[in-house]
DNA sequence: ATGAAAGCGCTAACAC
DNA sequence: GTGTTAGCGCTTTCAT
């Protein structure tokens, strides 16, 4: 592989100049960029991104923590923050921790060592104090899930109203007793969900029954499996669930066809995420979609402003209710 | 951020002890090393991988090129390649390719211009051309999609042989007539398990009609749904159904459900890839399983042999026919 | 409009 | 066992 020097050699000109060619920016005569253009393609030039990153003091590249990339609610997301950083010539280095520290500290020290210009972050899970520290001195932005501390800047939509809203659809629909199937209550967007979730039972007077919130410890297919299994074995059964993940969801729809129940007959059943799937169940899924491209996008272009040392706002994104066959009579 | 110079300053040594004790290879007495250590941590010292991987011509990274994230039969693969890489020291950048022409030449750049040292590619709509000339100077692996003239390696597994154990299943049981839901047969992969096909149907003396063969576009779940709308449109309507994607395969399933047809009593399906959701569908899914996690590891662990030039040879692996609820009567 | 030269942070060959 | 030094490939300031 040639490198600049023989490029200069060839055109007949320094390397100073042959720069000025890659970049296009300042002023070179149209015969000398000629000639240094036919240097280039004889021989097959290619500018090293090592030297330049190594000049230029960054890496082009951004860091993407999620949990697991089996968690089709991510796959949007990604492809938001993919095409966001490709246009600013930007690339993604997609990091999965599996909830992982030992992997969260590999990540975050490819910060510490240049090898990504920022991260963001959609791990639940994440050292919250670490990332903290570490945006002492690099640009971070949270996704999805955040901190409310506002200390590091996120994009992410209000999940209390609109587990309020999926809630408030189940009971105007007929339903009294409502379950909810929530994940960890660590994660904030947990306890967001079950707060929305109780303000909607509150302002009907329903009763709040211990019995009918089920914590999982994962977002798997097989923890709303788990769930719905514990909620059928009630004496009293809920008449409609709402889990705050499609996945949850889904893994309920399937233990109620195991036990010979339909939705919404005899449970209605309200997800959340809009994952490409939850179109495909039998029945299809009520759930609430997140504006997941957008937020992608968003997080990105707060992230690159943030590197070019702007000023970054968090920002709440719109939800939507979207009604399919597991809460239509 | 400090740098080697600044650290070297601080425990009176030269960069060269510096980099000897970062790098652990050479000999550096104890007292020496002590001092090292203790300037690092007091500077809060992080070696810059911009610097060491101009020094070394090298960046730590592997491009692995996929059509679209969103895909789910990617994701363990992903996994596999991930942790041998880490295991390796090296990271990945997973490229989204949509198919799109352009956004193939911006990943093919990162090569040439040293931002990545290898490339994994699964994207069966791969420019083969190009691929093979950019493995002229550079590492590349194919995974699952290859080319036949083997002149880049490859892991994959036998489709031939793999469709036929599938269709021969369907046979087993009973089906005499059994249609084929396969993708474009531009792709490797599609004529080799449309080849497996007719060699079961061959074998057992069935006909093979036209119109028991649809070919999609794309691998979405709405491709199935389509596929199958058109061959419940049939006067001779087939009694079993072979898709070559479990996402096809669910989207039949969808189908059929939408028009009062169980599996396997009205019609038995099988799909391929074991993909997670395949087990969620009402019924469960026959499928043919790949190993998905072995190939990426595999898959990796031969792009970096080949990166550090040692000679890496095509392996084809084994598969699974995983039998479950869409064909057990 | 162009060139000479410094230097980004690191490693390794060579000298002692 | 440790230091000196060249150089990886590039950009940019300062001359001219």
């Amino acid at each position: 592989m040639a490198n600049i020097q023989e490029v200069a050699q060839k055109a007949g000109v320094s390397v100073a100049t042959v720069s000025r060619v890659l970049n296009n920016n300042s002023t070179v005569s149209p015969s000398t960029r000629l000639k240094v253009e036919n240097a280039i393609k004889e021989l097959n030039y290619e500018p090293s991104m090592l030297g330049r990153n190594l000049r230029n003091s960054e890496s082009r590249l951004l860091l993407v923590l999620i949990p697991s990339i089996s968690n089709p609610f991510y796959t949007e997301i990604i492809n938001g923050i993919q095409n966001t950083a490709i246009a600013h010539h930007y690339n993604i280095l997609l990091c999965e921790t599996n909830s992982n520290p030992e992997r969260e500290d590999i990540y975050f020290n490819m910060v510490k060592n240049k090898l990504a210009d920022g991260v963001i972050s959609m791990d639940p899970t994440v050292n919250m104090q670490k990332l903290i520290e570490l945006a002492e001195n690099h640009s971070i932005i949270l996704c999805s899930e955040y901190d409310e501390s506002n200390v590091i800047p996120y994009v992410s939509i209000d999940n209390e109203l609109a587990a309020y809203h999926a809630v408030k659809h189940l009971i105007k629909i007929g339903n009294e007793k409502i379950a909810l199937i929530n994940s960890d209550e660590k994660f904030l967007y947990a306890r967001q969900r079950r707060s929305g979730y109780e303000r909607a039972l509150a302002e009907f007077n329903l009763p709040l029954r211990k019995e009918w919130i089920y914590n999982t410890t994962q977002l798997d297919f097989q923890d709303g499996v788990q769930a719905m299994r514990m909620l059928l074995k009630l004496k009293e059964k809920p008449s409609a669930i709402f889990a705050v993940s499609d996945t949850l969801a889904i893994g309920a729809l399937k233990e109620m066809n195991a036990s010979g129940l339909k939705a919404p007959d005899d449970i209605a059943v309200v997800g959340f995420d809009n994952i490409s799937f939850s179109n495909m169940t039998n029945p299809t899924l009520t759930t609430v979609a997140q504006p997941m491209y957008k937020m992608g996008c968003t997080a990105a272009t707060m992230l690159i402003n943030s590197i070019h040392e702007n000023k970054v706002e968090s920002i709440l994104l719109d939800h939507e209710l979207i009604i399919r066959e597991s809460t239509m009579g």
